[in-house]
DNA sequence: CTTGAGCGA
């Protein structure tokens, strides 16, 4: 897989600015990873729904925000984690997702129960340090009625392939006064992506 | 560590 037989394929998404296939210093052999530079944070995500998951050179590759060494540079990590618990609104009502497509986000979990009366917020819960989700969140109602009503008519639902398994949460206590850190504001303009692929 | 029951700083 070559770095112009990429680019043919993520223009797809929006504006490439650069292609970087990695070769291994001493055999000359490709990696089996790319780096591909898009023109905004936005076409980067296109290009992530667009080609994760999907079949490339009849292999299936890999598409996401770049994993981030130690402690620098992590404002292209941005858009893949955090902002997820940014609007979430806690509360006693709460049901349990479990068995989420790893590439459900806080966003489609909400989408799913959009049509739910007392629908509050929706949060997947992702790990600390991989930033990879770990397949089950927590959907907030207003009542505990809406909640029963929401388990009842969503579980089982299909969501990205897979069924919904809803349960009643364990009750967290709304312990921690809310003091969310506001860690916005990193615009960048351009976004890099990781493609895994082979040759 | 690319996974499949589970209950989140």
């Amino acid at each position: 897989m070559t770095s112009s037989q990429l680019t043919e394929i993520f223009v797809e998404a929006g504006t490439v600015v650069s292609v970087e296939v990695m070769y291994d210093r001493v055999t000359d052999r490709s990696r089996g990873f790319a780096f591909v530079t898009m023109g905004s944070v936005d076409d980067a995500k296109e290009a992530i729904r667009m080609f994760d998951g999907s079949q490339v050179g009849g292999r299936i590759v890999r598409v996401n925000f770049p994993e981030v060494p130690k402690g620098g540079e992590r404002l292209v990590m941005g858009p893949k984690i955090r902002n997820n618990n940014r609007d979430f609104v806690d509360s006693s009502h709460k049901i349990y997702a479990g068995n989420l497509g790893w590439r459900v986000s806080s966003q489609d979990l909400k989408d799913v129960f959009a049509e739910q009366p007392g629908l509050v917020s929706a949060k997947v819960i992702y790990e600390r340090d991989s930033g990879r989700s770990r397949g089950f969140g927590f959907v907030t109602f207003e009542t505990a009625q809406d909640v029963e009503a929401a388990l009842k008519t969503m579980n089982g639902v299909e969501v990205q392939g897979r069924e919904l398994r809803l349960n009643l949460a364990a009750v967290k206590a709304p312990s921690s006064p809310s003091v969310t850190e506001e860690n916005e504001g990193s615009s960048v303009d351009t976004s890099e992506l990781v493609s895994s692929a082979s040759t």
